[in-house]
RNA sequence: GCGCCCGUAGCUCAGCUGGAUAGAGCGAUUGGCUUCGAACCAAUAGGCCGGGGGUUCGAGUCCCUCCGGGCGCGCCA
């Protein structure tokens, strides 16, 4: 409700601004700085002072004057320097909100590919994958709650260097056939991700001593480039079982995707050759002749690089000397795909169906007609850490170089920083830590050293303690039961720790805090929500009816009640959801959200602490008071779902 | 060396395109459960917003510079 009165608002004084001024683009406005001074603030005056040579307070005061009577507003009022504060018709406002006017939202045009998680499918998740993961997410639960069509894609690397050293270990340090590795697949007792990253960490650790074995690796890549021999069935084996694991540990969290587009048919459905031939007619690339780079087609510095200094040093090889193609180049013939600029598509066939949606994996042979369309992207956002951010801007400055600058332009490297341990942490790990490590606020994690947190004991980690908690309050409950609300716990908490520091925050992760379910924390906020319900469910069991709110609840009688300051800051918070929705969208921050959803959390908890609900005599306080409860309630329900967090029935 | 990010309360972090008296959680101290279940609430203490210049009517926010920390900069991905 409040995005459309803000919105309504905004665009009137534009208006005014540009026919009584002639100035365009300063009708922004802004949250008063204290509650008492009104629900919106305009500080267009302090724009125009300048051009106008006045006093920014005489400005405002002349606009207030010929703004006259605004739809749903009470009051202009004329404060500090120049302020415009606006004043809210209350009881309108709560009809139009109990009405739900301008609750259905508008769906917008286009399609938007999110592409997210892409982890390398050698090795069980870590907690950094479930950072770009849950970003990612909740980005695309974001805009689809804004009205946006979104594809979500999850890239699978599947022929590269770390899929193929897990390979050379099954292979060469544990001379296992594809046989062997199948029949350790259906072993219960192994945890087949598992022993993956600890084979990963041996072959690293073995490959650091006897550099000569890297040849193991070169082989291994050309036969599963080559898809002959026994390594490449062996790749294929452990790729699409990695691949599961991943996708059930991100089911785990809630999160699915739409398809699986794979580095394989990349390959041999020849993307980048026809890529390549682009870049090469547009001359987005050239043959290098000299220097270091002699033999290899490369990338001009100055395409992605601020600076135009000729240095032929800075240049990025797209396609090495002895003829293979880099990652990068890989990547910029995917992004040409994702927005349908290629002339090429995959293949598709389901991978697996859970809840009802069906997981699309690219293959390279023709399928029978049913599988939806994928690519075609108006815009595509790259959840990627920033560590690759260089290499972002490579595979823009590649479409650019093409002639697509309307898609560099919307291809956005959703870019956010590392998950670290917490030294603290590391020590509860039995990780070694040098005495610089010590002293540094946070230590960075290794795939290749085996050093960090799997996703999944951190979920496991998670439940127990969360379960604990289920069982000292609600012992009566059956064990199932209790599981299932513990889970429904721990994914909030974790869900909400990896969402309330903004993306360019490092997380120093540190079990304490990831384990807190008080405070900032995904629980308190799915707590509140219980409590909601609660009220509504003893009105129940009382054997009340949820009374016809839009009928019980006129005009005047809304008036009545909000003339209390707290009700009326109360409803203001809970119907800002969508602004703020809306504004985590714009600033591309998801963050913004879950502290959204904390604060709607903190104002319920006032009121369920200061004004009894079922035990209100007065009717119609009584009823205004069930009708705040349910309104909270549906707002932090929606709140919730756009984070990915479940209300549990109990806690 | 070059590029990007960060530096705000004891700790961890917010602070929306520059705006009114800089906020929250944790931790500390104190108080509140016969209740819609305290995973909660209330109160107190705690700040030269890294330092210094500049732009502006106005700077935590923009520019310059210095200090401190992190991450990138491969014919790896």
């Amino acid at each position: 409700m409040f995005h459309l009165i803000e919105k309504q608002i905004s665009e009137r004084v534009a208006e005014h601004v540009r026919a009584r001024y002639n100035v365009e683009n300063v009708a922004a406005l802004e949250q008063p700085k204290q509650a008492s001074f009104g629900e919106l603030a305009i500080p267009v005056a302090f724009h125009l002072a300048r051009q106008l040579k006045q006093a920014p307070r005489a400005i405002a005061g002349q606009i207030v004057a010929d703004l006259g009577a605004l739809e749903g507003v009470s009051a202009l009022e004329v404060a500090g320097n120049g302020y415009i504060n606006v004043r809210l018709d209350r009881g309108r406002y709560a009809d139009g909100v109990l009405k739900g006017t301008g609750e259905s939202r508008e769906k917008v045009p286009g399609k938007i590919i999110v592409e997210h998680t892409n982890i390398n499918p050698n090795k069980a998740a870590h907690i950094g994958h479930l950072r770009n993961a849950i970003l990612g997410d909740t980005f695309v639960r974001m805009l689809r709650r804004g009205g946006c069509n979104v594809e979500v894609q999850n890239y699978i690397d599947n022929t590269g260097v770390q899929v193929a050293d897990v390979v050379a270990g099954f292979h060469f340090l544990e001379t296992k056939s594809a046989a062997d590795v199948e029949q350790l697949l259906r072993d219960p007792a192994v945890r087949f991700d598992y022993y993956c990253w600890d084979l990963y960490a041996r072959v690293s650790t073995h490959f650091n001593g006897h550099p000569e074995d890297l040849a193991w690796r070169l082989n291994t890549l050309h036969e599963i480039e080559h898809r002959t021999g026994d390594r490449a069935h062996l790749a294929a084996i452990v790729s699409n079982a990695i691949v599961g694991y991943h996708l059930a540990t991100m089911q785990r969290l809630g999160i699915q995707y739409d398809v699986l587009p794979r580095e394989s048919e990349i390959l041999h459905l020849k993307f980048w050759e026809t890529a390549f031939e682009q870049l090469k007619a547009r001359q987005a690339i050239y043959f290098e002749t000299e220097g270091k780079n002699k033999g290899c087609w490369v990338m001009p510095a100055s395409a992605f690089k601020e600076q135009t200094r000729e240095d032929t040093e800075d240049s990025k090889v797209i396609v090495r000397s002895n003829n293979t193609v880099t990652y990068v180049g890989k990547d910029i013939a995917y992004q040409l795909w994702k927005f349908g600029l290629l002339g090429k598509d995959f293949f598709y066939r389901p991978w697996k169906q859970v809840d009802g949606h069906t997981v699309y994996v690219s293959t390279s042979d023709p399928q029978p007609a049913g599988a939806p369309s994928f690519g075609h992207g108006d815009s595509v956002y790259n959840v990627i850490d920033s560590r690759q951010s260089y290499l972002q801007d490579v595979v823009v400055a590649g479409l650019r170089a093409l002639g697509y600058d309307q898609q560099a332009n919307r291809s956005i490297h959703f870019s956010y920083e590392m998950v670290a341990l917490s030294p603290r942490t590391c020590v509860e790990l039995g990780i070694e830590l040098s005495e610089e490590d010590k002293k540094r606020p946070y230590v960075e994690v290794s795939g290749r050293k085996g050093l960090g947190v799997k996703a999944d004991d951190l979920i496991d980690k998670l439940i127990e303690k969360a379960l604990e908690e289920v069982d000292a309050r609600h012992p009566e409950a059956p064990a199932a039961e209790r599981r299932t609300v513990a889970t429904q716990i721990a994914v909030g908490a974790l869900r909400y720790f990896m969402l309330k520091y903004t993306r360019n925050s490092v997380i120093a992760f540190d079990f304490q805090e990831a384990l807190s379910f008080e405070g900032e924390t995904g629980p308190y906020v799915q707590y509140t929500a219980v409590r909601a319900r609660n009220i509504l469910r003893k009105l129940a069991e009382r054997g009340e009816q949820l009374p016809d709110f839009a009928r019980e609840l006129d005009a005047a009688a809304l008036q009545r009640q909000l003339a209390s300051e707290d009700f009326w800051q109360l409803l203001l918070i809970a119907s800002k959801a969508d602004s703020a929705v809306d504004r985590a969208i714009s600033s591309g921050e998801p963050a913004h959200v879950a502290k959204y959803a904390f604060q709607l959390a903190q104002a319920f908890n006032n009121f369920y602490h200061g004004y009894p609900v079922l035990t209100e005599e007065n009717r119609e306080k009584r009823i205004f008071l069930l009708w705040m409860t349910d309104y909270f309630r549906a707002q932090l329900e929606q709140t919730l779902s756009v984070l990915g967090i479940f209300v549990p029935d109990y806690m």
